[in-house]
DNA sequence: TCGCCAAGTCAGCAGATGTTTACAACATGC
DNA sequence: GCATGTTGTAAACATCTGCTGACTTGGCGA
């Protein structure tokens, strides 16, 4: 695997390509390395020495940086929260949900977009990060949850939002076999692949046939 | 949390009941101790010393019954791989699918149950452990698709079983969220309130209508 | 050109971790 | 009682891990 997209710099540069001296940068490397370290072992099975080397870069420039191996679990952390809120946006439609579900779980954007659904399931035993984690899963179960056309003071509402949070699962559980495993086909799925069953998950759990 | 279930021996107990010198006992003390940890923590974030602390076991005796922190873990995955092919039967059928799998997830059997499940996702980077998980989760995937009416030459039979697994997904995504994060009213949900939406998952993606 | 500060390197510390080794306590057969 | 094998204990080990402090190197403005 690459150490990294390229840094993306004006000025400095070598012959390859890359600053020698580029403090955004190579900030910037150690996050997208440490990002896929920590989705694809956790936070334990990551050592600051791997992070490190993959990024091509010294251990203590981690301190420095962020300050600590928690510091920068926090901010690979930010960052896969702020994608993911930005790509499933806050008014989603039933009709539009599973395609962008599909999208979101198997999309081909470096191969590097599953990684933000994973982090939000790898806990490091830091309050802080473990809250963020927290509410950033429940906000996204409200997003579906309204989509199915749940408001806060709905009456039924928790039967709702349990449905809710179980669609929610499925695409969590989804991401983790697809990692986790190498189960087929599942794992080779394509987004396209996926819509109708995901189609048929949202319709069955959310899409109201009378209060049933 | 208590240190396990007491010992079951006929001689030599002492007067609360555990016998001080069990072989038998303290391995399964042991056992236990271990899968609660690994369930919780994953295997790089628990300890061997966790682990014999919560057993009240000396922290030599890991290596002396299982040979290293990895047999150890590879005992834990066999006895829950045994349990769960037991719960789930090879035979299912479309009908019993989500009570069985609602008092799976739920269930409140010593509150342990669900950490059979959480072992089948935690990786703990033994080639022969992984290998142990990949072969359980493919086999249930293939009870469920089973009961959907898969066979092995199926015509079509991708399709079928890309749905069983994402069938599959929901549960463990449901055991993670559970367990990873405190989200309600998912966490505090009963077998019975889980059997209704999972019904509706499984015949969304699993009741055939028409070949579609 | 030179001084200065940011960016990066290196070695090492203190504690944790998996494992081993030597030893003590106990139960059992004789 | 005594020898013997089993069970449990304690300490130490080599290594790993996160982090730090002193140092070097490179780039930029004066």
């Amino acid at each position: 695997m690459a150490t990294g997209s390229p840094r993306t710099s004006t000025t400095g540069e070598n012959p390859s390509g890359q600053r020698r001296r580029d403090a955004a940068g190579t900030r910037q490397l150690l996050l997208d390395a440490a990002r896929r370290r920590f989705a694809a072992h956790g936070y334990t099975g990551t050592t600051v020495r791997d992070i490190a080397d993959e990024a091509g870069v010294n251990v203590a420039l981690i301190s420095r940086y962020f300050a600590s191996k928690e510091g920068l679990f926090e901010a690979c952390l930010a960052g896969a929260v702020d994608e993911l809120s930005h790509a499933v946006t806050e008014n989603v439609t039933l009709d539009r949900l599973p395609q962008i579900m599909a999208e979101q779980l198997a999309g081909t954007g470096l191969g590097s977009r599953p990684n933000q659904f994973l982090l939000l399931l790898r806990s490091s035993g830091d309050e802080r990060a473990d809250q963020i984690r927290r509410n950033t899963v429940r906000s996204f179960a409200e997003r579906l949850a309204s989509a199915a056309g749940w408001r806060p003071d709905h009456p039924d509402g928790d039967r709702l939002m349990l449905r809710a949070q179980i669609a929610l699962a499925t695409a969590f559980g989804i991401v983790l076999l697809r990692s986790s495993t190498g189960l087929e086909p599942l794992s080779s799925a394509t987004p396209h692949d996926l819509v109708a069953p995901l189609r048929d998950v949202v319709d069955g759990l959310l899409r109201e046939r009378g209060t049933r």
